[in-house]
DNA sequence: CAATTAGGAGTGAACGTTCACTCCTAATCA
DNA sequence: TGATTAGGAGTGAACGTTCACTCCTAATTG
């Protein structure tokens, strides 16, 4: 096994555990297990247990976001962006449930709202293309005015809970689907 | 202190600890400590920490249906029922902010996830009162057509999402914000 | 063969839970 | 009515278990 997939084994270990289990059953001899690695093993590439949550909280977003920006024109109008960001937030998670459940469980979890807090100067790329569009759209009075932490929220907040619905099965999604979900979206922040 | 008055303080503890701490830090001894009983006190009103976690849960539900349906009149249209209920579970939270961590940690966490799994079949109070809404809603047809799941997911999602933006200083909520954050989650999912 | 990396038994701390005991209240008795 | 006893809620030290983490040996690498 090569030098990162050792590491990339860890991480993939512990989503799952703390996406089926939660933070307070995940325990490191079970990430190891899963990993096919030692405990100690885990302690040459993470600091700690803390840093490892955190660390892979920030890979997701990672991934996240390059699935989403994947054919994303800036230059397009504001609609169609911002159907082509939700149609690939939903479909990114629907297709990756374990990185769905650990991404939702950080961010409700004191350790999102500790996080969240340390990176409010931050400029990430996460925020600023959301930001851009909602500001673009808020200039050219195609969405609604309002703040726009809001704006955020009325798109996340049914995306979040559709995919979790979905996952947990109780509702069924197909393509169709999460472009009629995402279309209401817009719906609700549109002028 | 009255009898009851003793699980009422384990309760409020309990869910003031987890809200703050996330169910992996918040341990017997400090929610024995910040309720002030004896740890083996908890243990005269709940079998184990599992079903204290529940039973709040449970309360919390409770009160929260009780405040939303005062007042609740279910002869009234639609879009007012709709905006009386998307009200009162808003204002509830911003008001309660301890309830509102520890519902959605739960409701995210394993926990929720196997709770719901368990109550399927069963009728409660707060699913028939929605689900009547909804019913109504596309009989009427004020209502888009979509599964009943989506429509919760519609008016849930954006409302915990604001009310977590809220609560972690990020978007600044008052009374006039909260009616048109509800009236928004109707431009959602009206025909 | 030296240097680096992996492994997992070992460790002390912290955990949920228990249990022998202490009050305090209220029923019973003289 | 005052004295005695019974009952049960409350307690926190103690228990066995589990935890995150360490450290020394073994394996691997160049």
């Amino acid at each position: 096994m090569a030098k990162s997939e050792k590491r990339d084994e860890i991480v993939r270990a512990t989503m799952e555990l703390i996406a089926e289990f939660g933070f307070h059953d995940a325990p490191i001899a079970a990430i190891a297990a899963r990993a096919n690695v030692g405990a100690g093993t885990i302690y040459r590439y993470f600091a700690n247990k803390d840093v490892l949550i955190n660390e892979i909280y920030l890979e997701i977003e990672e991934r996240l976001m390059a699935h989403i920006l994947e054919g994303y024109r800036s230059e397009r109008p504001v609609r169609e962006r911002f159907l082509h960001l939700g149609v690939g937030v939903l479909s990114y998670f629907i297709r990756n449930p374990a990185e769905f459940h650990y991404f939702e469980q950080f961010h409700i979890s004191p350790y999102g709202g500790a996080f969240r807090r340390e990176r409010l100067l931050e400029r990430t790329e996460y925020r600023d293309v959301f930001m851009v569009l909602f500001q673009d759209g808020t200039a050219q009075q195609v969405v609604k005015n309002l703040p726009l932490m809001m704006l955020f929220s009325l798109l996340f907040g049914p995306l979040f809970t559709v995919a979790r619905e979905h996952l947990l099965g109780f509702v069924p999604l197909d393509d169709q689907l999460i472009e009629t979900v995402v279309t209401t979206c817009w719906d609700a922040i549109r002028q």
